[in-house]
DNA sequence: TATGAATGAGCCTTCATTCAT
DNA sequence: CATGAATGAAGGCTCATTCAT
């Protein structure tokens, strides 16, 4: 049934903000309301699971970029945008952050998801800022958004106001500075 | 024995640098050449483990701060060099970025002991930049060194090298900038 | 409908050389083009899917057992054929071997069909054989043919021809011994 | 502790009767009285516990051969004492059989054993048949064995006394024929 | 004090079997 | 009748933690 596979990615997304990406299968499937095996079922691994919980998400932010770049701003602020809706993606979803930088071969599918999607679309913007002499090139899409990955990664006393705020500064430590 | 816990000492630190400070005790024991039974003798909890392991790089660390004040340099040049230690105990203590940000009870030592070491010998610095105009007065201790800590989260393609150079970026946007 | 009936068991026949008598439902069901539902609505236990898979070949090889008493050849000659051809089922049918010998209640059906049609095929060769002095009266049909079954399991370095080959050692242990 | 060992080993031993070599480990370390994570202590593998269970056995079996052939008896006749021996502890210890001719990975070991102990053990008994003219040259020892530990697989109706007369007879059939 | 064997909870994964559509 | 999604029992394996020696 199609309700199932939307209660599962429902539950898992509620899951992974509670307990992360590592979350026992069976929290999900009882969140879910359902046996482990339809889990197993729907998402035969882990990774397929977290791909699927997070793929719109990924999909949508990396059509932002051309997007941003059509319009009539500047490199550097269609980078910033395009950072911001990054950081909101990362701290909305709790552990993704975690998901994207981890080694875990369960989650191997993420992380390549995130190199075939999301660095292309980082990279032409910083392509662009660089072309335009605003942004230092020596910065790269893949460090650029580990760090901001990173830098996403909240808890107590660390919220996404901190989290934003922190990223706004690492971007300014971007930018071209030639003195 | 006091060989044991120097011992253990150790073994833990060689172990966390491979694993990670979640690390399965018996690895923990087999290094030191003891049985897990002396494991918990000497460290009741994983935190206390852990907190141990690092007190002495914190306490280092946090008497570094007032040497740089006294020195004649920029409070800038002060935090800069405050933070490149640090940094160099986060990436070298491989794990112990993560384990200062956990919200994981059994870290909350760890936590405590960064709040009440670092904290105030990192605030001392910023304060300093505040006062002599150089750093941005939002920027607080706290807040920064989650930060640093996140971005000395290594992982493939994501090396010291890069954590150190977008830790320099993060700086550079913590600027007074009043232009 | 009668079509999926015989897809079923053609597809178990498959299977059951590919993987044994044990291999999962959803091989089968699979394999047929049809979903498990179908596989339980034809035949409820394993049991049943078996036994149908074999009882052909099982009826043929009780038939052949009269027309070889009635050719003009020696009795020991019948029996050698007739296991000849037993054989040749045995190790053609994968896991009819084990499944003839097993005690699984599942596969109660199959050791009852034996029991039923193979078994008195089996004893009127012999007893001609013994009537003629030409095997041993101490050997029975049933013991025989576990034996044979038995002899019949295959593996790596025990292919068919040592099966074959053992098998006519062991009728010839059962030759009448009077000297 | 060495009584956990033991007490493995004959619990091991008996659920090993009752429920093959495929028995659930937490079977055998209920009947052991003890806890999965013991038996794994004690033996990492399946195919380890199987091996401990039966090595004695085996290398008494092994033994036997050399033995055998100082005394002063026939060749055919040592060959039938010695499987004779072999098919005692093939149907005392149930399952024996299957694992000596599997293909399990997890019982590798096993078959292992097999292959260097009582295959050689095995063969220089059948040589001395072969080199006094009594034994057909064709018969090898490995597949003599895979035939013998068949014909010991027991079953309703077919008790260990079937199994012994079977494999006399196969033996018998395994006499040089020069005629 | 030190040891490490023992324990058992907890997670993963597979499949036989049921049942709503 | 057919389907195949759903269920959940079953079994494997891994450690954190305890405790008798």
């Amino acid at each position: 049934m199609e309700r199932n596979r939307e209660a599962l990615l429902a539950a898992a997304a509620a899951v992974f903000v509670e307990q992360g990406v590592q979350a026992p299968i069976r929290d999900i499937a009882g969140r879910a309301g359902v046996g482990v095996g339809t889990v197993y079922r729907h998402f035969p691994t882990r990774a397929e699971l977290v791909t699927a919980v997070y793929r719109h998400q990924l999909d949508e932010c990396a059509a932002l970029a051309p997007q941003l770049l059509r319009e009539p701003i500047a490199p550097t602020e269609a980078l910033t945008r395009w950072v911001a809706t990054f950081v909101e993606f990362l701290v909305t979803k709790h552990g993704l952050g975690v998901a994207l930088q981890s080694e875990d071969p369960s989650l191997l599918s993420l992380h390549r998801l995130m190199l075939e999607k999301l660095i292309p679309a980082c990279a032409t913007l910083i392509d662009a800022g660089v072309a335009a002499g605003e942004i230092d090139p020596e910065v790269t899409a893949y460090r650029l958004m580990r760090a901001v990955g990173n830098l996403c990664i909240l808890g107590a006393g660390y919220d996404r106001a901190d989290a934003k705020d922190m990223v706004a500064r690492l971007l300014t430590g971007c930018r071209q500075t030639r003195d």
